[in-house]
DNA sequence: GATGAATGAGCGTTCATTCAT
DNA sequence: CATGAATGAACGCTCATTCAT
């Protein structure tokens, strides 16, 4: 009963990923939440998308909505983080700092698997009240005061029209929302429906002349 | 003591008629569907919101699905009816009408339960392809379609600046749509965060200056 | 495609117990619970055993846990209304009731799957804390308190030596303890190893002598 | 720097011995089993409270019914031996041999994590056939039977009456179990409910007039 | 030997759906 | 038509057990 050193040494059954885990969870969990959404998504398939088995999920994560809150932090965390230090960096012409904060929000969240988020906070908010209130705490009122100042800060150098920021804020952000929830709802379904980037375009310069000072 | 059939029967105010009942069902359901999504909302609490019984449900509906369309399309139904009716008799100016376009929305749609769809919509269109679908053909053309005639009208006139109209209908329905998710997400967990009408009004401004033609 | 008039008449589905079924899953789960424990037994089991699906459970006990409590409440109500009863309405010797008490416990609890009961709450007392403190109420104090009453009954009577009651109650109760735990424990593993009805009539013998009058 | 090998290695205090290891994790594990029950205690708390992984218990124990098992023997092992050699050697009147027996009991085991055995016993015998028959091999039989040839001393000696001892030696154990049982399982809901060397006493003065042989 | 990350069978619970009444 | 008791597939979660390190 030797065994036999030419016999394929069996797949180990497992192999410690170390601290790489809870980021390769989360992803794959982003994604099933994204296509089937939070009831859809069995922690079954979560796992095998991650590689892991079932058990494995609550070894990082206590339950379903500890790993659903877990998506949506992480998925914010950072780019909230690269927007804000953009924002606050930036020295030029409030409109063009719209226009980077707007392509920088395509470019590191809306063409990325994270432009999912939205759609979840907005299904799931009333089932998931802690969520609601980080993500109007950490992603809403964060996002609205920095556009917010932006304006402000357009306002004064005479750049902008006399305009109230916080509702302006608002309408900055409504096409980035539009193109998100597309994306990750309606977009399969009608490929050629909408092209984000020229939304976006379209949205500037609607902003550039909306925002124009009164001549005179 | 039989009743006499030709007299024409008194219709009681507490007797349910029998053609109401599907009505009531999906009123029943669109509340509980926007309130908790669709996979959170049990067959058994829509019944007693509809005064029913569950297995009443099935006498109307084959199943949880097709409720779930019926509710979609239901809903939708009469206020494409009526937006389509809106803009097709008008005759004035273009911005005008899309002033009374976005107000109607928000009499009609916006501050009712029905603004809840679309985050329905959002949140299910993947696994529900035919209602997917359904949407995109008789809300989505058909409104980007009808705002890009109100649109190339403007520009036909001389009101609007040459612009290519499918793009900034787009624009023209994203603050709608952020109204309809705020209001059915978020807006509970912060009720002064967002003035919708006053958001409408803001984009109309917005859209006034943003489409006058350029001077000269 | 007509139905076969000969074909067998399908086996229903269900049939309506009505009342009868939380008794019917209280009983089943009784049985289950004295053999296997708390924690081995499956609801699944205990719903086949009952006849019917693991879901009806649901119908009538709120989980697991509830269906536990129900099943010891509903063991011990109507014993202890005869013991009590029986107890209260007594007017004879003391001996005699005691007698009369230990038997009746014998025949009406001790001989049954009731007695399987006492096990389970020593089992699981820790973990069913409620249960513990319901069986104490309800069962151990009520009982002792009888048994007490007897006694002194004796005593004052100087048919008894003087002792303090609540001591000689639990002595009294020790057997029955015994011939409880053991027909639900050891018993199948030596069915030859105790004969209750003998080892209750030494008691009371032993009783008898033990509480008998210092002469003189 | 070697060290010497002929010195004899000193003991450090803060060196767990390898020989420890299993009874150190028969003890945590009988404190949890009596705790919580069998199928409620983790296998890694067991090995939490000895101080041990997870993966060590297995190195020492097959898997949670061996590690059970154990727990019964070497809870029972010492206690078995000590009861037996004092019942063996002694030779003074059977009554009071009675009173050293059970008072040791009390000392022993009783008083001990030692007493929560008979609760296992009690709630696992049926899903642990094993240890029911090396219970009732190890323990019962023979507690039962050195009780009986004091009885049956007693009765030759003209000390007790004529009696059969094999019942009265039930019924000499019996309050033991009453005092084990609720030790490990009501008393922490109801302190006072019972003072377990006063129940010994009243026990023993109720056996010493019960088995005083009939005058005349 | 010792560890603890990983596994996956097993069970409690839910709820859409059915159907005898 | 209407009811609601009954069903059973599905899924979240636990934890005894394994094994690469």
């Amino acid at each position: 009963m030797k065994p036999n050193p030419t016999a394929p040494k069996p797949e180990p059954r497992w192999v410690r990923r170390k601290d790489a885990r809870p980021e390769e969870i989360t992803a794959a969990a982003l994604n099933l939440f994204v296509e089937r959404g939070y009831a859809n998504t069995r922690l079954e398939d979560v796992a095998a998308r991650a590689g892991v088995s079932k058990g494995t999920l609550y070894l990082y994560f206590a339950n379903k909505q500890e790993l659903f809150k877990a998506v949506v932090r992480e998925g914010l965390a950072s780019p909230i983080a690269e927007v804000q230090g953009m924002i606050d960096q930036y020295e030029g012409r409030a409109f063009d700092l719209l226009g980077m904060v707007l392509h920088g929000w395509w470019q590191r969240i809306g063409s990325t698997p994270i432009s999912g988020i939205p759609k979840l906070i907005l299904a799931e908010a009333r089932n998931f009240p802690e969520i609601a209130e980080f993500y109007l705490a950490e992603v809403v009122r964060p996002g609205l005061e920095a556009i917010s100042r932006i304006i402000e800060r357009g306002v004064q150098a005479g750049e902008f029209r006399r305009v109230e920021a916080v509702h302006i804020a608002q309408l900055v952000f409504a096409p980035t929302l539009l193109v998100a929830c597309w994306c990750n709802s309606l977009a399969p379904f009608d490929p050629d429906g909408m092209d984000p980037l020229r939304v976006i375009d379209e949205h500037l310069e609607m902003l550039r002349r909306g925002l124009a000072p009164d001549p005179g």
